[in-house]
DNA sequence: TCTCATGTTGCAAACGTTTCCTTTATTATA
DNA sequence: TATAATAAAGGAAACGTTTGCAACATGAGA
């Protein structure tokens, strides 16, 4: 490999001269900058990573921790962080590896933003602790390390069972989330809030995991107990759309026997038929302003904020007036 | 930052004592091997990742690149690398910022497995010139430091052509993807051989894209011209969800007048109504065959490999007979 | 002519590891 | 008891940068 040794070799300098003309230091002259530049690109010179993150003790490479892919709204959480740590001369990097939570103490990132329930919260303090930054997305942490953006997930729920009960339906049933998912904890405790304000309302819980697969049980136990036309609220899309799949091979309706809303407004949930309705978000503005947060934390230097990510309510077929 | 300097002297050993501890070397007896294990963790000692990998010349980190993450099958795909890699001591990590092709020639990754068709061939060359191991799966490449495993395009066209000539289909349509997919460029080749077969087809092309937006407007154009049943192949599965969308909002009924197969078989296929027929393939083996060719070229320093995958036909009720 | 400021370059340490090669201590063998 | 062989630990160079500081040259001002 050819390194900034060589290129001092070739153009009678010194190393040191070689590295501030590369970096464009006014240090050194314009000629011999350029007889430098030149060198280097006729060596074929690119730098160490290593070498360079080594010396300076910054990587400028921030990582996005995810546990699963499969998430259907990725693509645009992921576009929104990039836009804005690209502004800013930083790289992105997608972390799902067994082992990949080593990045951040191992110093190969500058900081990390967080949405992977799986990650234990001790092990985030842990890293605040020796001076890491962070923001996290999925659960409420406080110190003087770590950011938070979390998604008004109590209002969402709300919305969802207010939208369910405007329609006139009596009979409510909800399908909850992983334990694990401080998402799911949060829509679940709102609904069972919202639910006591409709004293006649029946509410009824199944479980669920949020993959699509808890979806389809649930329909089928939904389907088992059908006595009259009952509104459906899983805490996310994915489910809804698995319960939407059970029903299919049904003689039960939905819009008409069974109405599902759902939370997320996936991608897919405006091409089923019939549309879904769903608790929407951005998560562009979402990824933005996590990395915003993790930007100002690192460079900046500034203190932590907890910002919350407003839902709106995103009508749809699939919930119909009783 | 606590280095091996200070285990060093916290324990009264030398630094190289520290390393050859640490790594598990039998250089170093029990007793003290012990003790500067203990010393590590009492410290909460973490090594250098740069440094690490600036001596050893190498990261143990594989990365992927992926132009867009909204592309519906990157989860099986990723689960599929992250298994064969994790089992070899290499992590994975997702790249897709702007900058993040510096990451090969920088030494951040120790190889490169290209699904991103915006990367350009002759850059990626230049990477294998200087040494680099790649995998592509989105274009045909021959160089010592290369390795590819493609789908069977062909094959999918021509089974997606055959099919709907099968079902009495006369009047076939295709949706292109964009000219940069290699992919796209495979299928559609595949399609005008296989239709050539048919003398009686009548046989047109309409503009796409491989995204959801293109998908509708095709359905735009095949509804302003449609004067009889018509049997469509669009090119991926998104734009098929598109067009189904489209369709949605006319008169006109998918698998009856305009039947439509896919190809991807992406997770959503199976919860649209109707089912929609598609060209399958194992996108978990995909990605595994990829990272192990990877791993050969690096580890084994085993000469490229060519591979293919196999795909299949999946029936739905989205082609019917005419 | 001397001094001083200014501009350009070089020296060398440092970042935190790994690893080859010595040195020293210990035990076995003749 | 002398010597060789073995075991354990340390010294130091190397990986490829960045950067504070020193050195030197040049021209301006007194």
């Amino acid at each position: 490999m050819v390194s900034i040794k060589d290129i001092a070799k070739q153009a009678g300098v010194s190393i040191s001269t070689v590295s501030y003309a590369l970096n464009g230091s006014p240090k050194v002259t314009k000629e011999t900058s350029a007889r430098i530049l030149a060198i280097a690109k006729e060596l074929n010179y690119i730098p160490s990573a290593a070498a360079r993150s080594l010396k300076k003790q910054e990587t400028k490479i921030i990582g996005i921790y995810l546990t699963n892919y499969s998430g259907a709204f990725y693509g645009q959480l992921l576009q929104g962080m990039m836009e804005t740590l690209s502004e800013n001369g930083y790289e992105l990097i997608v972390c799902s590896g067994k082992e990949s939570h080593r990045f951040l103490p191992e110093r190969m990132i500058d900081g990390a933003i967080i949405l992977d329930a799986t990650y234990e919260t001790k092990e985030l303090l842990s890293h605040a602790e020796r001076g890491h930054k962070l923001v996290v997305m999925d659960r409420r942490m406080d110190h003087p390390n770590i950011s938070q953006v979390l998604l008004d997930n109590k209002a969402g729920a709300t919305l969802a069972i207010d939208y369910l009960a405007e329609k006139g339906h009596r009979k409510i049933c909800v399908v909850k989330g992983p334990d694990i998912s401080f998402d799911a904890r949060q829509r679940l405790e709102a609904v069972q809030k919202a639910v006591q304000r409709y004293s006649h309302i029946e509410y009824i819980e199944i479980d669920g995991d949020f993959n699509k697969q808890s979806g389809e049980e649930a329909g089928k136990k939904i389907h088992q107990d059908f006595t009259e036309p009952v509104g459906v609220f899983c805490l996310n899309d994915e489910m809804a759309i698995g319960m939407y799949n059970y029903f299919s091979r049904t003689n039960l309706r939905i819009g008409e026997d069974v109405h599902i809303i759902g939370f997320d407004n996936i991608e897919v949930s405006q091409y089923i038929q019939p549309r879904l309705a769903t608790i929407n978000y951005s998560k562009h503005k979402w990824g933005a302003l996590a990395s915003e947060l993790l930007l100002n934390l690192i460079q900046k230097k500034q203190s932590p904020e907890h910002e919350r990510i407003n839902v709106s309510l995103i009508e749809g077929d699939s919930v119909r007036k009783r």
